[in-house]
DNA sequence: CGACGCAATATTGAATGCAATTAACAGTCG
DNA sequence: CGACTGTTAATTGCATTCAATATTGCGTCG
């Protein structure tokens, strides 16, 4: 993948993301090359990784569609990626963390434990979560030293709302809506960061991959109610509420 | 992906498993093309697929190189697909199979039984083997009914020696070498076929799991025995003994 | 009036050609 | 004699062009 290649897929990706094809809409090529001012080349080369990405669906002689996801789609991938995560856990346990990538993990969990005692809702405190968020994760399946699950865990990832950083802030819920049950929610997600955490250094391999894949399982829980039960979507900012905020994302 | 594509991807892919490139030679687009009786372009894109399933390596403006697997990547791999079919057996366990699964199901196994018991060692036995083995392992990920877990390990299955599919016969073995030796170890994969049905058809979730993940475990095991512990290689016709047999892959 | 068939058009699929980037080599200077 | 730089050849990256396929609209026939 050259530079040009990367930067047509990433945008064409916040596109479809923007709602800018709906679900089910057909992605003609030449249009898609003028929106993102490149040639038919790059627009079809960015369409056909975006397809093994698992975003769009291909008819042969046919084209591209936006592919929609149900609800249960999304939650069927995250259980995969908390089956995934919690294998890496387990394995991090079972190997035992050196002590540069203890300090990379505390370093990370006092991040969140930062931005949580900070109060902070701005936007940059939201970037800032999902980074914190992502180096998380990232940590959790580095210390698992396992190339192969690194790499199934991104592929799984890569559906939309799949991946742990697709966090839905502000959305209502029902009990109670925005700001205050999105703080809940996140400091309960980082309350898992820090179990986790203390398994993994335990070498409590068993009990570190149930953790994680509960942490996995309530972000699923969390997002099915606030997507409610419509079978397909693909445009997430027209999502209940509309205040969706995913800035990391892509 | 159109018909030209699809068998110049399968084309170069089974050129590399051939090892008529071998592990970091550089794949030059016009050769391959050549070689592959199509243009450029088809050679690219068939080397760009071969790329994202993790078998070339591109450094860019530089090309692709087959990517030389160690056997303890391929042993990792082996592990998550492990994990992937257990979580797979866990659902189906949980969800309970329908009596027409119960019946494909039942079928494979049959088939199985008698592969076996025909003491049949041919070629066609073989590809008959790999067959049943994979339709096995696929009614395992479809009793799941989890899209996600699917495409996952078809995914860590693209990796040679990965997938289920690849079953190495007649490997001379350190306990004694050749054909009784390979007889047995399909036998021993057979009872855990059956194994893991009954725990399945039992609502044995867990034990089902676990079972699955000791399948993938031994295949791992006797997979790294039988390569031995060379760091990399990916001409697999040029592995110790040269009676590989792979006829169903790719 | 509806259905089928044919032609025109639009869209994808594949190949060739051109530009940009990189690696290799020779020549020159220190 | 070794290191550096300018030049050349080779290779990838991208755009354009040509060909194949599917879709749509219209006309005709039942």
């Amino acid at each position: 993948m050259t530079r040009h290649l990367d930067d047509a897929k990433a945008s064409l990706r916040r596109m479809i993301y923007d709602g800018l094809y709906k679900a089910g809409e057909p992605l003609r090529e030449v249009q898609v090359a003028e929106r993102l001012g490149v040639s038919r080349t790059l627009a079809r080369l960015a369409m056909a990784e975006l397809e093994t990405d698992g975003l769009l669906l291909r008819e042969p002689n046919r084209g591209c569609r936006v592919r929609a996801f149900s609800a249960r789609e999304v939650a069927d991938a995250i259980r995969v990626r908390g089956e995934l995560e919690g294998m890496a856990a387990r394995l991090a346990a079972e190997r035992g963390l050196s002590r540069a990538e203890r300090a990379d993990w505390e370093a990370v969990l006092a991040r969140g434990d930062a931005l949580l005692d900070s109060g902070r809702q701005d936007k940059a405190a939201r970037t800032d979560w999902i980074a914190m968020n992502a180096d998380f994760h990232a940590a959790v399946l580095a210390a698992a030293d396992n190339a192969a699950l690194v790499a199934a865990c991104q592929r799984v990832s890569a559906m939309p709302l799949a991946s742990p950083d697709a966090i839905l802030f502000d959305a209502p819920t029902v009990d109670g809506g925005g700001a205050a049950a999105t703080r809940r929610a996140l400091a309960a997600a980082h309350r898992d960061h820090h179990e986790v955490f203390r398994a993994v250094a335990a070498r409590e391999g068993e009990r570190a991959a149930w953790l994680m894949r509960e942490h996995a399982r309530r972000s699923a829980e969390t997002k099915a109610r606030l997507l409610g039960d419509r079978t397909g979507y693909s445009r997430l900012s027209a999502l209940p509420g509309g205040k969706l905020v995913r800035p990391a994302f892509g």
